[in-house]
DNA sequence: CTACCACTTGACCGATCAGTCAAGTGGACC
DNA sequence: GGTCCACTTGACTGATCGGTCAAGTGGTAG
């Protein structure tokens, strides 16, 4: 019965995407993620040599996703508040919607698996790294592009604003995971951030929609 | 054998936080804690009913630790300033120290039991929200000083101020436990948050010492 | 001296864990 | 029509999990 080519394959990381980041890695064990998907685990261990294999693939999943969305938002032909304030609109849907499906609040999925993973697997310490080094990439962009357009002071140390804002971020979503409200994010992110990057968002906003 | 009173117990929480700390909840299990103290499980379940009321008292001995060195730190007779800057030098110290005795970058005790655990059980997800709330109200309370002091403007907002520092503050102690590297909190961490308060360091750090 | 009790021990439990394997099953290609 | 092979199945393993329990052990209080 071989089924459409990697149906299973997919199947199963996406349910192991949902269940590892509504929970966590050492919480889901394989026999739950192939009950939720209906398979054996003898299919299971015929696409993947490891359950921690497993968990890079759907990192891998999400880092692919996340760049498509990513260079949309900081796409050069957007305002770079724009992006600012759309990255913002996006991780509020986005946390939204993971709410909506998984019925808890869910923060980062790098975040998650990689502090809970980066002492005991050094190789998933890497790739989460190395997403975290691209996100912070992205908003330096659009810092640099915030300087030409005479928006923020052009003394402003780039590099170490794009780490605030890059951990301001991260921490937000992780407390918002453990207090299990959604509540700052909604409400008050976006003032936050651009009170954060140096500009107050009513000056802007009006310009950007 | 009756040991001096609570000697076990004791060593059991201080053996289980620095295990749990390291790795995560799920991945220490009671056995290894009890190898660790070089006690048996019987033992072990004299003191607790659960592994999860360890991990509870486990975070209630680091929290009345916490307090008291916060008590200090954020002690009125400080300048206000000095006090960011001391907290800044105590997690520096705490997470060198971690680091030298663990072997690897540990980032917030709080935030990766709470990451791991929130979905599980509520009631860790609440005790740490608690924590964290009387982190941000520290951080509250020394910003209203620096607007008394004129040192900041006083248009601003105090509390979203202090929600962006205290974000800040663990998104970067999370990535630097993802990277297993101390680099940026030891060399930027006191330049960043000053940034983010709104003040030059160089200004008034000579002020404070 | 004795009785009590906090504490310790080691053997034990059923459940669950990640992972294995031999025996199918059925679609695709020649 | 036959062969091949990706895929599936279900039964299996040994290790480990959190937790239990009856039988000590020894300090202490009366």
């Amino acid at each position: 019965m071989a089924r459409a080519p990697n149906e299973t394959r997919e199947k199963l990381i996406k349910t192991a995407r949902e269940l590892i980041w509504r929970n966590s890695y050492n919480a889901v064990s394989v026999d739950e993620i192939c009950a939720s998907v209906d398979v054996k685990k003898g299919s299971f261990y015929h696409f993947f040599p490891s359950k921690a294999h497993l968990a890079l693939e759907t990192m891998e999943a999400c880092t692919s996703e996340m760049k498509n969305k990513y260079d949309d938002i900081f796409s050069p032909t957007r305002p770079p508040l724009a992006r600012f304030e759309m990255v913002v609109d996006f991780l509020i849907t986005q946390q939204k919607e993971a709410f909506a499906e998984l019925g808890h609040v869910c923060g980062c999925p790098f975040m998650t698996l990689g502090s809970e993973l980066a002492a005991q697997d050094p190789a998933i310490g890497q790739k989460v790294s190395e997403i975290f080094k691209k996100k912070i990439s992205y908003y330096e962009s659009a810092l640099h592009d915030l300087i030409r357009r005479d928006e923020i002071p052009n003394t402003t140390d780039v590099s170490l604003k794009a780490e605030e804002i890059f951990a301001f971020i991260v921490g937000q979503l992780m407390t918002a995971r453990i207090k299990n409200d959604l509540g700052f994010i909604e409400k008050e992110m976006k003032r936050a951030l651009f009170d954060l990057i140096g500009v107050s968002k009513n000056k802007n906003s009006d310009l950007i929609d």
